[in-house]
DNA sequence: ATTTGTGCAAATCGTTTGCATCTGA
DNA sequence: TCAGATGCAAACGATTTGCACAAAT
């Protein structure tokens, strides 16, 4: 389904994106940069974006997977989102950036850039600089909890 | 070292505040409470406060360290600060405030409720309300860093 | 030909769980 | 007494690592 020899304009770019950061072009590292940034933002697991190019017909390990999640994130091409500490997800946006997170479904959801904005913000402790601003509001389904009656511990 | 039989004021203040939440004063949560509470505003990690008991010479298991502190967690007595996907960190801290973090150094520090306004904020998804909203203010040393001259990846 | 990347499986790390034993009210 | 807690060790899931093999320049 792929033509493995011939490179499109999009592994081109993809191509000359990686070896301008040092990072050599590989089948593997072209397959998942496309998966990533192919189809506009998105925020995968390092097990989802496995599944993704095994399916896509890429043979790769989750093991370089890891990797190439990590190698893109120190080349500044992904960028690392905490919402629990569960499992790790890479952001294609790289900048400070906002998310929504039920931790009931683990789903996480994107916040656009501007429905958040600062009045207020604290400089950095002293020697230090910011590198970026996360910020994630923790929500739930807005139904039952009635009110939990004390006692309550499993 | 400590008198097990006799609680002194600080113990028997907490022990009411446990059993006000249903939880049982047992040994092992009071003790924890009291490492955790005795001493203003801390952030811990579950080993942390593990190595901190034993030497303190509390009898205490690493499994029951994770029970009391999501027990305390869900009791509202502790929060969970989440700024990276390797551990889990508790905070005595439970009103809603912010986070410095440093992942080279692993540090974490508080910024106070009032040192973040939001400008604008989204409203929840539909059928969503919003538990609490977290900020992490990742950091790093003002330092060296001079530009990465490509070619870095290993 | 060299150097760098990849795949596999085993190893690690933080955290959770099952279960027998103990403890507090 | 007896429900609820604890300790231990085994189980777990996500991630990392070591090393032989393969691919890129």
């Amino acid at each position: 389904m792929v033509d493995e020899t011939h490179r499109d304009e999009e592994e081109e770019h993809l191509a000359r994106q990686l070896k301008a950061r040092g990072l050599r072009p590989t089948r593997q590292r072209l397959a998942l940069a496309k998966l990533l940034f192919g189809r506009g933002h998105r925020h995968v697991a390092a097990e989802e974006l496995y599944q993704e190019a095994r399916q896509a017909g890429v043979s790769v390990s989750l093991a370089t997977v890891y990797n190439t999640l990590h190698q893109f994130t120190r080349a500044g091409l992904l960028s690392e989102v905490v919402v629990g500490s569960g499992q790790s997800y890479f952001d294609t946006h790289v900048g400070s950036h906002w998310h929504f997170f039920d931790k009931t479904t683990g789903e996480i959801l994107d916040i656009p850039e501007d429905a958040i904005a600062f009045a207020r913000l604290p400089a950095p402790p002293p020697g230090k600089v910011i590198d970026r601003i996360d910020v994630v509001i923790r929500v739930r389904r807005a139904e039952p909890v009635p009110e939990q009656p004390l006692g309550r511990e499993d």
